[in-house]
DNA sequence: GTCCATTTTGTAATTAAATTACATTTTATT
DNA sequence: AATAAAATGTAATTTAATTACAAAATGGAC
């Protein structure tokens, strides 16, 4: 947990001098990282021996060391740990808590993803003769954002959230045919039956989907997401969001692959969105 | 700039006992924030007084002070500028990109939110006889995934990514309906028509989209995302993910004002696709 | 090479900071 | 109200960091 909130947390076990001692470091933490412990001390009116006592309460080994961990908790942008909202929560607090528990997410991702098999799926993408994204319920969504993203491409693309499409679609799929399944439990059976019926035909199958699941198992080549298992009837899936991104780098290294003169096409498909769109003008920069 | 970096740079403009202590520190960063000056300076086989000085060239006020600036840089996931992709990044380069400049899109939105747009858009959900999302192109899928959420309450809701469908929508809805309209720029033509006619018709218009946009002006409530604007080609938008988070929150709002007899209701409903799920085996826990 | 100026580094003294040991006060309990 | 336990403070001690200054080392200029 983040040592702000251990205060916090701790401010009604604490004895009324070592209070004191929390919350003027609650009041100021920036301030109080470059204070002398006697300075604090009177700023708390209480002696430096309470302030020394304090910091070891706090699991620290004396001052200094409560510094430092108090510096490295006040680093601007922590992706606190995740953090579950309750039924008392304010606006603010599940705001806070939902934008950190996904930006958590995203961190625990990024260390954690698979170079190879993204280098695999990129590789697989570019010389595919058709893709496909398929998704079930929320994963849909995700597969749908795929297809949105990769319709600026020559190769051509479907997306299907519809069990008996995508069966369809996975019988009639060759080799060549690159087919990527999302699913966040990996466990959808009807999804796992797609995905089963794409193997047997020689395509190959991208599985965006939990690691050792038994759609992960279908696929040829797993992108797994890493994101603990949102246990919490409140919390939407931060799982989605990892998703995303990753099809995002997809996308990028997809377009990458693809050398300079493809980048100019995109331009010129970005700006022939232009007259779809009402134009900025000054009063709008207002 | 990061403390190690700056370090890591400045190696070969130090001078030799000054460039034994960045080694030094460089070798185990960790370990050094937990070192006295003294100690550090056997280690690098320099006099404390050198270590001093090295701390007041790296820019820091002595060697405590210089601790915490490293114990700061030191806090793992520390990501949050915006990093462009360029053509030359290989896969690591870009997936560290992509991530981060989400991750500091979320940041930025989180420390922008409006709660009180957001708490009027929840009370204004929470009352409503029906509830729409409608959005187009990449937009689209942002919308989709909204629906998905809220199908999981009594409230009928909608959602569309074609212009007819949305228009008749629009023309139908009544006061007491919510309609929210998804557009990154905001400045999508037929978007903001479709969102005029639903102002005509009394609905509730509320606008996930950029602030000061014609969008903005046709809804009652703006929720805005403040993500700077991508002039990037290849760079997929972060913005999308911020309007995401932004939906997970109004979930989130709407699940806690119906009150704890919702939550179990919730939970019967994510029980009953237990069947749809293959389920977990101890050989997969392995 | 050697002289001098400059920079770098180290030694020892000084100052500042943190911690400890112990005394005093406060609080809770009978 | 008496006593034990806990909390807090005072003063002494220890540890750490810094400063002042001296000694090497470095780099030109001749």
């Amino acid at each position: 947990m983040n040592l702000l909130e251990q205060l916090q947390h701790s401010l009604l076990e604490l004895s009324k001098s070592e209070r004191k001692v929390a919350q003027v470091i609650l009041a100021d933490p920036q301030s109080a990282i470059h204070q002398s412990i006697a300075s604090l001390a009177e700023q708390a009116d209480v002696s430096e021996p309470t302030v020394n006592r304090f910091c070891r309460t706090m699991g620290a080994k004396g001052y200094p060391d409560f510094k430092l961990l108090l510096a490295q908790s006040l680093v601007k942008g922590t992706p606190y740990v995740n953090r579950h909202v309750e039924q008392n929560d304010t606006l603010a607090d599940y705001t806070a808590k939902i934008f950190e528990s996904t930006m958590a997410a995203l961190n625990v991702t990024r260390n954690h993803v698979d170079n190879e098999g993204l280098q695999q799926a990129i590789d697989a993408l570019n010389q595919a003769q058709k893709i496909a994204f398929f998704g079930l319920g929320a994963s849909a969504s995700v597969a749908h954002d795929a297809h949105n993203k990769f319709l600026r491409f020559e190769t051509p693309v479907q997306f299907s959230d519809d069990v008996l499409m995508q069966r369809m679609a996975a019988i009639n799929a060759k080799a060549g045919d690159v087919l990527i399944f999302i699913s966040h439990t990996g466990r959808t059976k009807a999804l796992c039956e797609v995905a089963a019926l794409a193997k047997a035909s020689d395509a190959t199958v991208i599985g965006l989907t939990a690691a050792d699941s038994p759609l992960a198992r279908e696929s040829n080549i797993v992108l797994s997401t890493q994101v603990p298992e949102d246990t919490d009837v409140y919390m939407p899936m931060a799982s989605r969001i990892a998703q995303l991104v990753i099809i995002d780098v997809l996308v990028t290294g997809f377009t990458l692959d693809k050398g300079p003169a493809f980048r100019d096409k995109l331009r010129r498909i970005k700006a022939s969105l232009r007259d779809s769109r009402y134009q900025k003008t000054i009063k709008d920069k207002e």
